[in-house]
RNA sequence: GCCACUUUAGCUCAGUAGGUAGAGCACUUCCUUGGUAAGGAAGAGGUCGGCGGUUCGAUUCCGCUAGGUGGCUCCA
């Protein structure tokens, strides 16, 4: 029985086989299985485009049900080399084994190819496949090389299969915070400003619900929040490093002869607060928090919603810190982490990544070395399992990240601690502390934030949630539904008494009738919905509906809030 | 930034073999005062992303440009 990987990746074989059969001149690159179809990269003089895919398909269809075995064989370089001849792509790939390692090809029909196997052994287990987009991508993944064409494709046992992946992605676009972000009003982008985000009442509602959830945490974790200047001096950046080392990434500006840039990064505002008087060991570690707004001139292809995007609050914060304290604070840091994911049901959905020394950085090896060792140690003290990311790390320092998946299987870096020896040197910005020997030393600082940006996060949640956020998240935590007019000023009271108690809640005054109040409440995902009447009036109750729970029936005032409160 | 695609009302989308546009929802007004997922009627709303070209005439064809989408690269 073939497994799905081998069927996706066999797919993608006979999608090469079928594009040189359709088209002219076409150079095949490599098409592995993904983890939820399969890929193949192409470069030919034919653009392709979606309009192609049914000729495509057709022609893959055709080579399934010919029904031809997959026949692997061990070759020699040569004889390999022989088979690839014309294949630029492929030759270039051959070179790259390793000299003793076997050299297999597949031959299916007349179609053979230099691969690494497995494949099924039939083409007809394949199933069916169908392709889904057309994307470029960088041969080898690197900018400088040539941009191939890619077709993405899926595999499914029959059509029906086909038809329930295609209608998955369609209930998982529902979730797309871009869309709930427009329907439920949280914020708006505007064409003219890409990658800013106007917040809405309801969004920043969230967003401050949120900032003052993780404020609670700091506080509890030995933090002191502090603020520092969007606009920072050229001088400055240049002593950071960051003019030379991010300089294409800042927004500038200029004032009477002097430069200044938009901060994109809050490290060295900390710093200047450090360094703002004398420090002694006893001072560390000295833990500033700041909810710093940065600004990043990232490039326009990868803005995408509120996820990637120009303007963003970090739940930043800078741990000054000895060599000594790191371990222990980089475990703190995972313990808070793991704390907060938790609340948001993202324990299990997260994937930590540990990112090492990149080819443009700041600082010695051996350094490096160090400061990497010393992450991965604390990733164990706190049962945290990672992979490693060669060559991915910042430029100053090795980080972990802490990354999240949003509704379309994307990952998201949120959460994420770098270590960074290099800000508080000498070379840079001249942190000193006097230690208990009565010399200077330079600390070392930790660049740490739980949530990541405020705004990818929020993104994240949306998605996450469906736009059906916990009641203590809630933009609207209640809707106060009369059943006509004549309960208006019972509602308002109503209102007025929840109001009181510190919830958030809103009465649907409109001239619909209830059935509309009650379905509007409802798409807008509303947790508790209150409908209220004459009966309810007479009586001082209220009718109470729960969001996923439909009607709960009436109870008294005292009672709903007594209720509501133990959902807090 | 790169490759491809795309842009029509606030939103989701029709449409025009090139003769300046339409639906549903939302919005406004009026009628309806209705007890658990859409009451009814009328109205308003668009230089068809922007600039240029072809044409008697461009929302439609072509070019450039901006935004968006899907990837790639890069990143919180």
């Amino acid at each position: 029985m073939a497994t799905i990987e081998e069927r996706r990746h066999s797919a993608a074989h006979l999608t090469a086989r079928a594009v040189q059969n359709v088209f002219e001149d076409v150079q095949v690159d490599i098409g592995p299985a993904t983890s939820d179809g399969f890929y193949y990269d192409f470069d030919l003089p034919h653009r392709i485009t979606p309009e192609d895919f049914g000729k495509i398909e057709a022609e893959i269809k055709r080579l399934i049900a010919l029904d031809e075995p997959f026949v692997r064989k061990v070759v020699t370089r040569e004889e390999c080399a022989k088979m690839l001849e014309g294949q630029t792509y492929k030759l270039d790939r051959l070179s790259d084994i390793p000299e003793g390692e076997d050299i297999s090809t597949y031959t299916v029909g007349d179609y053979a190819e230099m691969c690494r196997g497995p494949h099924v052994a039939h083409s007809s287990e394949i199933g069916v496949v169908k392709l889904m987009r057309v994307a470029g991508s960088y041969y080898r993944g690197d900018e400088h090389n040539k941009m191939l064409q890619r077709i993405y494709g899926i595999v499914g046992t029959d059509q029906a299969e086909i038809d329930a992946i295609i209608a998955r992605e369609e209930e998982a676009k529902r979730r797309d915070h871009r869309r709930l972000g427009v329907e439920l009003d949280l914020f708006h982008l505007d064409p003219e400003d890409p990658g800013q985000v106007f917040w809405h009442p309801k969004g920043w509602s969230i967003y401050v619900t949120l900032q003052e959830y993780m404020r609670k945490k700091l506080v509890k974790d030995g933090y002191q929040e502090v603020n520092t200047p969007a606009l920072m001096p050229r001088s400055l950046w240049e002593r950071s490093g960051h003019w030379d080392h991010y300089k294409q990434n800042m927004f500038i500006t200029e004032s009477e002869k002097r430069i200044f840039a938009v901060k994109p990064m809050n490290c060295p505002g900390a710093l200047e607060i450090f360094n703002s008087r004398m420090r002694s060991y006893k001072d560390l570690p000295l833990r500033l928090a700041e909810f710093g707004h940065c600004a990043r001139n990232e490039p326009s292809g990868t803005l995408h919603g509120i996820m990637r995007v120009r303007g963003f609050v970090q739940d930043d914060a800078h741990i000054i810190c000895t060599e000594e304290q790191i371990e222990e604070e980089v475990a703190k840091f995972c313990r808070l982490l793991k704390d907060v994911y938790k609340d948001f049901g993202f324990d299990k959905n997260l994937v930590v990544k540990l990112s090492t020394m990149p080819e443009d950085h700041v600082g010695d090896e051996s350094t490096w070395r160090h400061a990497e060792a010393s992450l991965a140690a604390a990733c164990k003290a706190c049962e945290m399992d990672y992979e490693i990311q060669p060559g991915e790390g910042a430029f100053y320092g090795p980080k972990l990240e802490f990354t999240l998946i949003d509704a379309l299987g994307r990952p998201w870096q949120c959460g994420t601690i770098q270590l960074d020896y290099q800000l508080p040197s000498a070379e840079r910005l001249n942190a000193e502390y006097i230690g208990p020997d009565g010399q200077k030393h330079h600390p070392v600082m930790l660049h740490r934030a739980v949530l990541g940006s405020l705004e990818r996060f929020i993104g994240i949640l949306i998605e996450h949630y469906a736009g059906a956020f916990p009641f203590w998240l809630s933009p609207e935590q209640i809707r106060i539904l009369p059943v006509s007019d004549k309960a208006l000023g019972y509602a308002h009271s109503v209102r007025d008494a929840l109001a009181a108690e510190g919830f958030r809640v809103e009465v649907d005054s409109s001239a619909e009738k209830l059935g509309a109040k009650i379905r509007l409440a409802t798409v807008e995902k509303v947790p508790y919905q209150i409908v209220v009447g004459p009966r309810d009036e007479a009586v001082g109750t209220v009718s109470v509906r729960a969001r996923g729970e439909g009607d709960l029936g009436a109870m008294k005032i005292e009672e709903l809030i007594g209720k509501l409160k133990k959902e807090i």
